[in-house]
DNA sequence: CATCACGGTATCCTTTTCGACACTAGGGGT
DNA sequence: ACCCCTAGTGTCGAAAAGGATACCGTGATG
């Protein structure tokens, strides 16, 4: 479901640029990563499903499912599922995960630095 | 032509990796500004049409246009047009884009040590 | 006269993405 | 008997993104 990008290697070295892009773009997997990383509360940053859906409100069901999956195929994310009922699912960042720390925050410094403040800069 | 993502700020405080994601999202954005940052060759590092159509030869000519109108269009990127024949126009980063530098570097740090030796990981 | 270089536009069409909304299971509470 | 809770899934349809292809002006060059 993620945007598909170029398949084939096509760009050089900007490449690694679109890789590491290719997995964080999807409209939600950005905040995700950073609730995730930031956010999580307990000893170990786990967060459940509706933990998410409180912190993303407008972010409908479907696309959350979708986008966690998505984090977790790409080996970012791990799925702990409790056979209780009612469900429990607990979502926590992979090693992989977390070594896009950096990025996340470099994202995060930038936003806050150069496009929190309005963006009437570029009201057309 | 962006992705839309959310309009209203409605996550937060993880909006602001967000709001710089939208920047860069856009399937060739990444690629462009990477090669404006660390490829340009000259004093000022500006890059003309062609030269992106020789670094990146699988980008049609509408979506490089496009891709680089709207970052012009979000301040990252200058465009200047000699009134010649044939016609000569050259891109360069902004203040604004040069600050993207760090966010840049680490998805190519990240992109370089994680994801590229092989993509086999997720090969479903 | 024809062709090339350059930096694009214009059209058309397909693929991808995303949102709305309805629906599910199964135990516990009232 | 009925509703609530969690963590989803299914289906539909609109909108956006992106690819293919053809076309433009103009001055220099062959």
């Amino acid at each position: 479901m993620a945007r598909t990008r170029h398949r084939s290697l096509d760009c050089s070295p900007g490449c690694a640029v679109e890789a590491t892009l290719q997995l964080i773009d999807g409209k939600w997997k950005g905040v995700i990563l950073y609730h995730l990383l930031a956010e999580a509360p307990g000893p170990d940053g786990a967060l459940r499903f509706n933990a998410f859906r409180r912190r993303m409100p407008n972010v409908t069901q479907r696309m959350l499912t979708n986008q966690l999956r998505e984090l977790e195929a790409d080996g970012l994310v791990h799925r702990t599922v409790y056979a209780e009922v009612p469900p429990r699912v607990e979502y926590r960042l992979t090693a992989r995960g977390r070594s896009l720390e950096p990025v996340i925050r470099a994202l995060k410094a930038w936003g806050d630095a150069h496009a929190m403040p309005d963006e009437a800069t570029r009201a057309a």
